[in-house]
DNA sequence: TATACTGTGTATATAGATATAAACACCAAT
DNA sequence: ATTGGTGTTTATATCTATATACACAGTATA
């Protein structure tokens, strides 16, 4: 199964973080069940134009944190996980990545209203 | 002048680059203006609890981007820059964190009006 | 006026994190 | 057994962050 990820080539956080966050995304928010196979670590590697180590890297990590399961020579699989903790696992990232924005904003001197105006065109984009 | 700027610890964005960031925020939002002496290389480093070179290669990068000038023995200044360009700036980089925290949010399945409401708590904490 | 001093930015050398290629080992199917 | 798919390990380059020693500018002071 091909996922929709997507790294960006100029961007400071590390590819290996980029991919661990969007399959993370894609496995709380219930694109892939459980038990379902994810591409290898080289499809995902040619699929991403990235090195071999670093689709690795990023599955070892999501293993650590108990999102997915690896067995040797068979392939990479989505782990069980509590609904209960997708739910906040999904909520958390979500939100926590709006208040990064909102900082941003302040930070440049916009009021609460001129960012409900740059959220909403944002959105519509 | 003590600058109000803030590092994340255990962000996976390098220490230089959001010293970088938040720098040119404050310049292109008005809170520095042109002319004026930015804290030492050493002052900032130690207000951050990071090394010298960190702090240095953030100047190293702005004065690049034509945001400051330095000179050996004397110190550090903000540069003059065009008031279009930093109304820009200051647009464009706000618009791209929104856009960012948007994408995050479809990637998790959010619905639009879902996103309006975390964005309003967001807000509002 | 000379000189020491304290503040600035600068250069060199080094450790750790990030990304890569190439060779290895395991599993399943032919 | 062989083949083609998996994940794994080893060695290496680049980026990020650090400490230490250096060079320049202004100021105080003998």
């Amino acid at each position: 199964m091909k996922l929709p990820i997507s790294v960006q080539e100029g961007s400071r956080t590390p590819i290996y973080h980029q991919i661990e966050e969007q399959i993370k995304a894609l496995i709380v928010s219930g694109h892939v069940s459980t038990g379902m196979p994810l591409p290898s670590i080289r499809a995902l590697s040619k699929d991403l134009a990235c090195s071999v180590i670093t689709t690795r890297r990023a599955y070892q990590n999501l293993e650590q944190q108990g999102y997915i399961k690896t067995s040797q020579g068979r392939g990479t699989f989505v782990a069980e996980i509590d609904e209960r903790a997708k739910k906040e696992a999904k909520a958390e990232a979500v939100y926590e990545t709006f208040r990064r924005a909102i900082e941003v904003g302040r930070r440049h001197n916009y009021t609460d209203e001129e960012l409900r105006n740059l959220f909403e065109e944002a959105l519509m984009e």
